[in-house]
DNA sequence: TTGCTCCTCACGTCACGTGAGGTGGC
DNA sequence: TTGCTCCTCACGTCACGTGAGGTGGC
């Protein structure tokens, strides 16, 4: 009463291409996985090479499809296979893997800004830029560079997908760093993006109390010197973002209002744009954290 | 007098440590570009295998590492060296790379909303609604299981990063496609949705005339049948993206204010977040386009 | 002798996709 | 006989990074 050609199929159990139809995997993804160990069929023919799965590992499969459609790595979805119908185990997976999502987002986010900024100023303007910049090395002092070039490292780091807890003691560290060395040779704007960028390395690594005050001493330092523009609309993204972080939802809405008032303010409508956009990823669902 | 030891160089010859610091390159990547032909030293001691650049390969040095900062694919660094200082055929590249990021923009964004969705909703009832969606496959007719493939499929080359021109008739015709079978077979909002996303397709193809007339169409569909939130919210959106691709920015802004608006009534809070990150990624300069 | 720069392989990365070439049963 | 499903290698992808093991001149 079939009306599909029955494969040499035990009873009960699925051929690949089967299995594949029932979960939206390709065949050559499900070979991959049984190569790997991941998701192995429950039975091999020793003659053909046939692999037949069992019905139960249908939902397997199909956690291995949810969990692969948004890039889980493979190695993370194998843990979540290890311990079946364990929401709290997937949970914890899914949220680190949100936050690898993140750093990639900001990651992609900076290159598209800096293709912007390469179409509208010039490559070769750019260039003759770094190239003054390169060539007088002892113009600028080497403390100077120093911070700039630390500063530059934290940002690196913030966008890197996998951070170990050695890269996250390092980037704590050199954030503190560059904001030190600009002490000794910037100016006070200098300062205030330094204490911003230490207030974000600890809103990023979900240490409320330090993030708070460092994006408070931002902003003090930037009132006792009038500055304004960007760098004021960014002093309360850093409020707001920290709020958000110590799970004060209230506060984080009022700092984030500010800061788009702020940004009302900025002189050239191209920069305020990454305010928005960097206001946005803050987590309103301080449950992600 | 001088204060290093002086390699075994030819004069004016540089190193290949000395081109690295030049530019900011690694040395493996250096060498890497001189084993595939992108970057090769003027000059190479045939006994100890030294490279040696000229003081003229320190600009396209510099050049290659300004596009890998931002991700410009190799072959692309290719043709931007091949035609030295032709500053348009750059322009061009990056251009292209441009739209690139903006595709893996849009894909991390997505997985990203994904992820947020699996976390809330957690993953076996979403797993159960597959399932359902699955194990009745003949509760869908055919013809609608064609339309939701079919709008599936555009939203995945969309967010293709290397689409070649047939990918571009590809999904052209199958927004096309899926809108019809949703006329056959779909109540209005399908009607409307479908509409939504041929005008999408035609914006993104850089075409403002039919992004346009189906933006239009999907508004008229909305009103004519009452349907509001986010359906209408995007609507609105649709046709400051087709405003924004014709270069009507006083156009783009309006219907912007206009979705903006709509979003502000959209039941659900977080459902408000994508309409604005959508319009986010509207071309606020049209020469990018 | 120690340091520093330079060299060449060979292999790893990440998750499969793409053939080539062939089998087995309806 | 034709179609369909299944199989196993082997190689490619992308841009380098990571050792291992060694050289050359101050």
């Amino acid at each position: 009463m079939e009306d599909a050609p029955a494969p040499p199929e035990p009873p009960d159990l699925l051929t690949i291409g089967r299995l594949a139809r029932h979960t939206g995997l390709t065949t050559k993804a499900l070979r991959h996985y049984d190569r790997v160990g991941l998701l192995s069929p429950a039975a091999v023919d020793d003659s053909t090479g046939y692999r037949y799965y069992e019905p139960a590992q249908i939902a397997q499969a199909r956690l291995v499809q949810i969990l692969r459609a948004v890039d889980v790595p493979l190695e993370q979805v194998r843990e979540c296979l290890l311990t079946p119908d364990d929401e709290a185990r997937i949970h914890q997976v899914l949220a680190a893997h949100r936050r690898r999502l993140q750093s990639r987002l900001d990651r992609v986010r900076g290159d598209l800004h800096r293709v912007d900024h390469l179409i509208h100023d010039g490559v070769f303007s750019t260039m003759a830029q770094t190239e003054a910049k390169q060539q007088t090395p002892e113009a600028t002092t080497d403390e100077r560079r120093q911070a700039i070039d630390l500063f530059n490292g934290v940002w690196r780091l913030l966008e890197k997908e996998n951070r170990t807890i050695e890269d996250d003691d390092t980037m704590l560290h050199m954030a503190h760093a560059s904001r030190y060395h600009w002490g000794q040779v910037g100016a006070p704007v200098n300062l205030s993006r330094g204490e911003w960028q230490v207030s974000r390395v600890y809103s990023v690594l979900g240490r409320p109390e330090p993030a708070m005050y460092h994006a408070r001493r931002g902003l003090e330092i930037i009132r006792a010197n009038g500055i304004a523009d960007w760098d004021l609309a960014f002093a309360y993204e850093a409020l707001a973002r920290a709020s958000a972080v110590a799970g004060d939802k209230e506060q984080a809405r009022v700092w984030t209002e500010q800061a788009l008032a702020a940004a009302e303010d900025i002189a050239d409508p191209e920069d305020r744009e990454p305010v928005i956009t960097d206001l946005e990823s803050i987590p309103g669902q301080p449950r992600f954290w």
